[in-house]
RNA sequence: GCGGUCGUGGCGGAAUGGUAGACGCGCUAGCUUGAGGUGCUAGUUGGGUAACACCAGUGGAGGUUCGAAUCCUCUCGACCGCACCA
């Protein structure tokens, strides 16, 4: 027996000498540096790019390690990969900032940027640092501000009083999506009502496109897609006009317009009702102080208190009668309503409350009757009823007149078809529209640190275009952030311009954009960014878009995708891309949680100071430093607030880059939560010393790389060959799905088939020539497989193995699909569906071999005993059944 | 309320109609090293057995199938999204 000593005494692998060594290397040989006019196919990865908050944490880590294992495995699969970086740099952090520490909002965030630049760069991402921008550098938003100007030229923005939802704390605008819960979604504080003029895109001219494209996004996850779908909310519906009859003494319109998507149900209609707002409610409000009293009452829970009596359905009797379509005799009661709302259809619905929850709760309370039409399948119309549940669902129209008998799509046809041809006062009582929920983005926001809207206020000539080759309108940097407000608005220069058109006194739009304009187009910018003449090349955007892979949060998932999809309509629109859809296939990775802990004052605290003892049902914490309990609470997005974070510069000094990113890819599949822990990141690290170990170990063994010895191998070593394919297949397979756990369990298993193999050849007295190639084999794969999840322990170990090359440009190999074969298959066999036994047969067997093997075999006439055997099921490659 | 996702060992998870628990963490035993937190070997779903055999088992109850973690129905639970959207 050959005796080793090397293992016990060897160095072990100290990631701190050698990932920054690896690291100039790479810079030094710019492998990732993508040139534009590279001829092999292009390959686009590109993660979400960061807010520079200050530091990066635990996500930014899982998320750029997930898309460097991509971009590295393309670049070594031959593609010319882009996969650049920037800074996502406006935004109101950096003014709170401001405010807080009097530091400069551009000081603040270019200091930032460079910690960042430098944690990222500690990481060892395969990025082009080339290309990177912030959204805050002139050269940046000089071209937003052009395309917000080739924008305006198109018709696509539009400038309106709106009421606004207006954050008192921030002393901003939001979006309707920027609101949650009646509440700013940064501040936390309740959102006020406001009338502003305001700049908005018209992202409604895309509704439809930007709904029926997600068809087609086929590599974007199910439930974004959902989620966006029911964000543009589509609904194909019929507007309705009833003729409304007055009362003495009450000014009302002849006729109210009501949008519904159940035309079918008209006959069962009970009453009409109307939002607050609407100007027939109005109207009747002026002259009604009661009903004044209600709407404003309506108001007031629409914003704050609808949480305590949200299930209660209110309404205002108008005495008002609107006549029903069909009937002149018919005669519905005109409410206003507390559920309806104005900005949805018209605000005004006819309420069918025996099919809609809503309608129903509402006669509930004010004793109105419900008449069923539409029946369910299998139930007697006689005597079907409405209890305390609308019907909803499919069915035959009953109490309907004309439309008895038909389906509900029939019925919604008919009726659509009958009051098209209608007229009430020269024009037609009902029209079909498709109606859309989303509605414009409005993009101003009253703050300094964005980019600025350019146009010049003019008191003669009106809004005013800043010129094209007046860009960039930089922002001033003489400002003070003593009081909340825009500092722009109360600046004593910067507002006054002369006016481009009449060259009149001028002012200054002093709204600024909202973010997520920022980074609807960044992935563009990215394909040519030194571009000073334009936004975008088209024909160099159109080689690199779309975006092969976009990796971020889930968060996202509506806004912000949403909004790059409507900018790459409007870019095309104004002839800047040649595209609609921006990102191809989108992946939404999960958070990193880590345990809570409190100490007995429960106050939180942080990881760090925590030491965790025992394990199992005796686990417990105490702290690290005066030994005092901790309270192990719940596991949870890591998070300030909190303080269950994991500082990623305090895991890359203390185990290094490679162990980080190996745990992040490790265990979890990516779309879900990974939970953070001190046990895991040790076994990451534990795994990659015996890499090196093994890799090392074997140099030892099989001293210089073997060649030509594939075609004599023995039993052995063919088996090592088959697990080297295996692996290298299986990766392949796996990366490209971006199921990174279970490429990590594959290189686990050729890491142990490897060492197996070795601790056989080393117990010989010698290495024969095909197991010496076998083992070099493996070796060389297992490295080029773990190269992209631990790119520079795999260079270390390239190394040591021999190569001259680095192998972050050695291309990926090629698995030999002969040896993913086997001439013999074990095969399990069933009785009854149970597995009693297998067999080992010649992989080409016939059905007749199979047949007569299995029921020779003792196990099988054990179970099957004395009954007779009815069928033998076989499928091939795959299972025997045999059937009792 | 509506829509969606997901329930598998002590834990993360694997298996997408064909041997349930790959791989890892943790744990147990032995060996090794050492001050140790290293390394190696074996074991680790429950019941059962000296060991096999065998029995049960993927939240629960039914169903389809030769065969179900996987498909269908109902149900319980967790999480996410949307929400008076007509």
């Amino acid at each position: 027996m050959k005796k080793t000593t090397g293992t016990m005494t060897r160095e072990r692998y100290n990631p701190k000498d050698a990932e920054p060594r690896w690291q100039a290397a790479w810079n030094d040989h710019k492998l990732f540096a993508t040139k534009n006019d590279d001829p092999r196919p292009s390959y686009y990865v590109l993660e979400m790019f960061p807010y520079p908050s200050g530091r990066i944490h635990m996500g930014h880590v899982r998320n750029y390690t997930m898309g460097d294992v991509v971009a590295r495995y393309k670049r070594a699969k031959g593609f010319s990969v882009l996969h650049p970086m920037g800074w996502d740099a406006f935004g109101m952090p950096a003014e709170n900032a401001a405010m807080q520490n009097k530091v400069h909002p551009k000081e603040w965030t270019y200091a930032n940027i460079a910690t960042m630049r430098k944690q990222l760069k500690s990481m060892g991402l395969s990025l082009d640092w080339a290309r990177e921008f912030a959204t805050c550098d002139p050269t940046y938003y000089k071209h937003q501000q052009r395309l917000f100007l080739d924008f305006l030229a198109s018709g696509l923005v539009d400038r309106k009083t709106a009421k606004v939802n207006w954050d008192p704390v921030d002393m901003t605008v939001l979006a309707n999506e920027q609101v949650i819960d009646g509440r700013g979604w940064r501040s936390g504080a309740l959102v006020e009502q406001r009338e502003l003029t305001q700049w908005f895109l018209k992202i409604t001219d895309y509704a439809e496109s930007l709904n029926s494209a997600l068809d087609h996004l086929d590599r974007w996850p199910e439930k974004v897609r959902l989620m966006q779908r029911n964000w543009i909310g589509r609904s194909e519906g019929l507007l309705v006009r009833f003729a409304v009859r007055g009362q003495p003494g009450v000014a009302a319109p002849a006729d109210i317009q009501v949008y519904t998507t159940r035309p079918d149900t008209l006959f069962g209609a009970q009453f009409i009702a109307v939002a607050p707002d609407h100007p027939l409610a109005q109207a009747l409000a002026a002259d009604n102080a009661e009903l004044a009293a209600f709407a404003a009452e309506c108001r007031r829970a629409g914003t704050a208190q609808e949480v305590i009596d949200k299930a209660e359905k209110k309404g205002f009797d108008t005495g008002l009668k609107a006549v029903h379509p069909f009937d002149p005799a018919w005669e519905l009661p005109i409410y206003v309503a507390n559920f309806v709302l104005m900005d949805y259809g018209t605000g005004a619905i006819f309420g069918c409350p025996a099919h809609d929850q809503r309608d129903l709760d509402f006669v509930r309370a004010h004793g109105l009757g419900v008449t069923p039409v539409v029946c369910p399948p299998d139930v007697d119309p006689a005597t079907f009823k409405i209890d305390d549940t609308a019907y909803d669902g499919d069915g035959r129209l009953i109490n309907s007149r004309f439309l008895d008998g038909m389906s509900i799509g029939a019925a919604k046809e008919e009726v659509a078809r009958r009051l098209e041809a209608a007229s009430l006062g020269n024009r037609p009582v009902g029209e079909r529209k498709v109606n859309f929920r989303l509605r414009d983005w409005g993009i101003s926001r009253q703050r300094y640190w964005g980019c600025p809207i350019p146009v010049i206020h003019c008191e003669a000539c009106g809004v005013v275009p800043v010129p094209a080759e007046q860009l960039p309108v930089t922002l001033p940097e003489d400002v003070a952030f003593d009081v909340p407000g825009n500092p722009l608005d109360r600046h004593p220069t910067w507002t006054h311009v002369a006016c481009p058109t009449c060259g009149g006194p001028g002012r200054r739009e002093t709204d600024t954009m909202d973010t997520f304009v920022d980074s609807s187009w960044y992935f563009v910018r990215f394909t040519d960014p030194w571009d000073a003449a334009a936004p975008s090349n088209p024909a160099i955007a159109g080689r690199r878009m779309p975006v092969d892979q976009y990796i971020g949060g889930i968060e996202h998932a509506i806004l912000h995708l949403l909004y790059s999809r409507f900018f790459m309509r409007a870019m095309r629109a104004t002839g800047h891309v040649g595209l609609d859809e921006p990102f191809a296939g989108l992946f939404t990775q999960g958070m990193v949680v880590h345990e809570t802990y409190r100490d007995a004052d429960g106050g939180w605290v942080q990881p760090a100071d925590v030491r965790i003892e025992g394990s199992g049902e005796g686990r417990r914490a105490v702290h690290a430093e005066t030994g005092a309990p901790i309270e192990i609470g719940s596991i949870e997005k890591m998070s300030k607030s909190k303080r269950n974070t994991v500082d990623p510069d305090d895991i890359i000094a203390a185990y290094g880059a490679d162990t980080a990113r190996w745990f992040m890819l490790s265990d979890s599949p990516p779309e879900r939560d990974v939970i953070w822990s001190e046990e895991g990141v040790q076994g990451a690290y534990r795994f990659v010393q015996r890499l090196w170990r093994l890799v090392n170990d074997l140099v030892e063994v099989v001293a210089a790389p073997q060649a030509g010895a594939e075609s004599t191998l023995g039993p052995e070593s063919l088996l090592l060959r088959k697990a080297t394919h295996r692996a290298l297949a299986g990766v392949e397979d796996d990366i490209e799905r971006l199921r990174f756990n279970r490429c990590v369990a594959q290189i686990y298993e050729l890491a142990n088939a490897l060492q197996a193999a070795l601790t056989g050849a080393r117990e010989a007295d010698a290495v024969p020539a095909d197991m010496g190639f076998a083992l070099r084999e493996a070796a060389d794969v297992l490295v080029q497989l773990v190269a992209p999840m631990m790119p520079h322990l795999a260079e270390t170990c390239w190394e040591q193995l021999g190569h001259e090359d680095l192998v972050a440009e050695t291309p990926w190999p090629e698995a030999d699909r002969s040896l993913l074969v086997e001439d013999e298959i074990t095969l399990p066999v069933q009785v009854n569906g149970k597995r009693r036994a297998d067999i080992t047969i010649a992989r080409d067997a016939d059905r007749a071999a199979i047949e007569a093997a299995v029921l020779s075999l003792d196990a099988v006439r054990r179970a099957v005993g004395d009954a007779p055997v009815k069928k033998i099921i076989v499928v091939p490659q795959r299972i025997v059944n045999v059937v009792a």
